[in-house]
DNA sequence: CGGTTTTGACCGGCGC
DNA sequence: GCGCCGGTCAAAACCG
């Protein structure tokens, strides 16, 4: 009889085990699949982006500065098919209409305008920290997800970053970055917020701030073209691995 | 008062 | 040549 209840115990610790591991099982699954869509919606985003910044009749073979795809032709070297931006990805509240993204610089907006392939309105800004500061932003709302907003910079900066205590990458109405991606052929170096990129996060997750940022700095300490876009890789999936690192996808 | 934001006008590139 | 579109200019308004 004793050996009939232990056994009925150990089924039903088996069943509870299995039942545990089932929801965490459904809940994983859930995660896997918001975060998969997510990625999905963001990659076309951000193809829909690069190639609207390409000139038309270009193929995706003439960023690397080869041929034109109609003239069958080699680019003059004068034409800069290569162009040196880098995109960031902001999450914010929705409902707040501003196109501001903190980044430790200070911007001055001089224009704004509603383009064809997204409602929402496109912001100007240039750089205001140095006089004749070449660096330029494009502030946009994402399209597909309103709640994130997408900078894209251009050029580099001529002086150095003198950042604002407290002001880190983040929007006026929250602080979490979704992603950050950075565009051929430099991904990281590129970055205009290097060398002193600082990734705060809100709440409990900003001791990881120390830990984005050294890594940020490991990772662009080489000109090692080829290892870069590796590096952005290993980088993204270092913040993935860390369990204090919230990506709000 | 000086710096920033707003916003309509303007410009240049591109396709038809 | 014309129209469309994205990017920039610049005057007026705004703000600390």
């Amino acid at each position: 009889m004793d050996s009939l209840n232990s056994n009925k115990e150990k089924v039903e610790s088996l069943l509870a085990e299995l039942d545990h591991l089932q929801k965490e099982n459904q809940a994983l699954r859930l995660m896997f699949e918001a975060i998969s869509s997510r990625y999905n919606m963001l990659h076309q985003a951000y193809l829909r982006e690069s190639n609207s910044q390409l000139p038309r009749g270009c193929s995706l073979l003439t960023r690397f500065g080869l041929y034109d795809e109609y003239s069958n032709k080699r680019l003059r070297p004068e034409v800069p098919v290569v162009r040196k931006e880098s995109q960031v990805f902001v999450k914010t509240d929705p409902r707040d209409k501003s196109l501001i993204v903190k980044d430790g610089f200070q911007w001055r907006k001089y224009g704004q305008k509603v383009t064809k392939d997204n409602p929402s309105p496109r912001a100007y800004f240039r750089c205001s920290m140095a006089s004749g500061c070449p660096v330029k932003k494009k502030v946009q709302r994402c399209v597909e997800d309103k709640s994130l907003l997408m900078a894209t910079y251009e050029g580099r900066h001529n002086h150095d970053i003198n950042a604002v205590p407290g002001q880190s990458l983040s929007s006026t109405g929250s602080s979490a970055i979704l992603s950050m991606t950075t565009s051929f052929p430099h991904p990281v170096l590129d970055n205009p917020f290097q060398p002193n990129l600082d990734l705060t996060l809100s709440g409990s997750n900003r001791q990881n701030s120390r830990n984005a940022r050294s890594v940020m700095q490991d990772y662009s300490s080489s000109n090692d073209d080829d290892n870069n876009n590796k590096r952005t890789e290993d980088y993204v999936a270092s913040l993935t691995r860390d369990p204090n690192f919230t990506v709000a996808l």
